[in-house]
DNA sequence: CTGAAAGCGCTTACAG
DNA sequence: CTGAAAGCGCTTACAG
């Protein structure tokens, strides 16, 4: 590789100060510089194809103009991950513009690592941090806090008071299985996570269990079935229930990846979907409106979820402000799987 | 936040000097150093959680360990990208263990935007970078070429010799039709890409063609439909291709994605798949296994893929050599789409 | 085996 | 309006 061309490069061949060339280059306005000046600035930097080194840069300025995307999650989960690519659109069209790089970090579940993305922020390679999926209880949080350094969470974490962008998944999940009980279903089953990933999962639970409630329908532990995120453990859960001496009319699937598992059970029972029994899902990911029958589900924003996030960073960053959470709002789709067409 | 500890600190902690401090804690073994002032560095260092400065670090060694990885791509495609996050896993399975970061851009692949990846090198804020979908007319690649800088491509580029990772796509899309004319089929049609994107589409298109050939099957420019990698555009070339009047028996998609598109085309005009029309994807994402009929699809192996792009790299930063491109397996996977279970 | 010193390439008060 | 100089926090020949 040739040598890279430097500020004192430019500098000499302006005819200026390196000081002068730093202050063109960096368009500051507090200080007039002549026209003229200014011209054979950057005429220089065009000419050597100057480009400022940003370790350099990031060190005289102490920022790096880098944001930490941290992505907690089983690699499992993470090499299937329908919603994520819309996430990470979502960040990047809001870092990009605002001149911010976007580190994208992957934490395995049950990383015993000590170098996680408490280091980045040690060795000061980012100005803030987004992360999901973090647990609450999980040990670098308190130092994050302790350090005050910038951070927004995607996903609620009861027991701290960190900025944090979500979708209300109680609401939205009982405004899901209420769209089953309007259609007359007595026994609605839940398919859930059991990750132990943020409060996601328990609370699409207790978003079921409030509208089974709220309607006086019984809540029934055996209709509840856990998966790991994955479509076979959709798949496998099904299956249990349809086993039960008293199938449920309706399920409830925590997930669309989840429901579409579900869906291949119901199929291979021979029932057919929503006639025999209906299904719900979550999340509204791309294969939601193509499949047969397509899902009935609660639309999450996803490339919402990654620029909010990201503005939210970028505002503490600019102003100071730990801003407040922003709950984004969910839709219910009313498509093919809940019967509510037939 | 707090002032930072530095290396100075350490240094005055343990009573050595900066030197000391920086061979003890990067391992330095060219030169001996007291077990007893080994020991009180780290002690010192550990009292003090200090962590050396990442852009010092940068600025005084010439190198960030950190890597690009670079997506250009349409936002449309990139938020539905079922292929992405598998991807993403392999790098960051080979990055993180050998200490290196992933930067991650998104490229749209309209952008005009002078800010491209090109300013990731000479602002030198990487060391080594994987490209993923880059057009063999991209102006930035010449420089890349020029700085003799470390890239590894995503995908095959005629007209340069970069190192490159990916698959054989002619090969695999023609035993993919092969197989349908195996099963019978006669009247192939094909749904593939316009995008400029690499030549993966073309070489998809391709392989079928040379399949239809080899089994001096006529080419029917009417028998291929274009799409835009959305589930919808493979819904509509579908639907094109179920008006003709002589309509096919078999389609062979090019993605998984189009495919699930297209087979609910079929279902919406009555044909049962594979009874009354066979269909084969390629990918072989996540829902191709669970969706109704399962999808008979090429798999194409996208953890590896990041893999092997990220050793590449790493491979020469380290030795400075260039690898050999590496042509990665695929397999087709019978499922229930095609009729071969029949 | 250890330390003083130069250097990496920038920014930014400060003096003029 | 411009420049000499200190500083950001490391690394690394070099001398001892």
């Amino acid at each position: 590789m040739t040598k890279k061309t430097s500020l004192t490069d430019v500098a000499e061949l302006a005819g200026v100060s390196r000081t002068t060339v730093s202050y063109v280059l960096n368009h500051v306005t507090t200080i007039h510089i002549s026209e003229k000046t200014r011209q054979r600035v950057l005429d220089a930097a065009r000419e050597l194809h100057y480009h400022p080194n940003a370790s350099a840069r990031s060190l005289a300025q102490q920022r790096t103009l880098t944001l930490g995307l941290v992505l907690c999650t089983s690699h499992n989960r993470l090499r299937t991950d329908a919603f994520l690519p819309a996430v990470l659109y979502g960040v990047s069209s809001i870092t990009a513009p605002a001149g911010y790089r976007m580190l994208v970090q992957v934490l395995e579940e049950d990383a015993t690592s000590p170098d996680t993305y408490i280091n980045l922020v040690h060795e000061a390679r980012i100005d803030g941090i987004i992360l999901a999926g973090v647990r609450s209880d999980d040990p670098q949080l308190p130092k994050l806090r302790a350090e005050n350094f910038p951070v927004v969470i995607w996903g609620q974490l009861p027991g701290n008071d960190f900025p944090f962008v979500d979708v209300d998944n109680v609401r939205a999940a009982q405004m899901a299985v209420e769209h089953l009980v309007s259609l007359g279903h007595q026994r609605i089953a839940c398919i859930t996570n059991t990750s132990l990933r943020s409060h996601e999962s328990a609370d699409r639970l207790r978003g079921y269990q409030t509208a089974l409630r709220a309607h006086d329908l019984p809540l029934d532990d055996s209709l509840v079935g856990y998966g790991n995120h994955s479509a076979y453990s959709g798949f496998e859960a099904m299956r249990s229930l349809l086993a039960l001496s008293e199938r449920p009319s309706a399920v409830f699937a925590a997930s669309d990846v989840m429901a579409l598992g579900a869906l291949r059970a119901a199929r291979d029972a021979g029932l057919r979907v929503p006639h025999d029994l209906a299904l719900v899902g979550f999340d509204d990911v791309q294969f939601a409106e193509y499949v047969v029958p397509s899902l009935t589900t609660v639309q999450v924003p996803a490339q919402a979820i990654g620029a909010t996030a990201a503005r939210m960073v970028l505002d503490i960053i600019q102003t100071g402000n730990r801003p407040a959470p922003i709950l984004l709002e969910t839709e219910l789709v009313i498509r093919e799987s809940c019967g509510a067409q037939l």
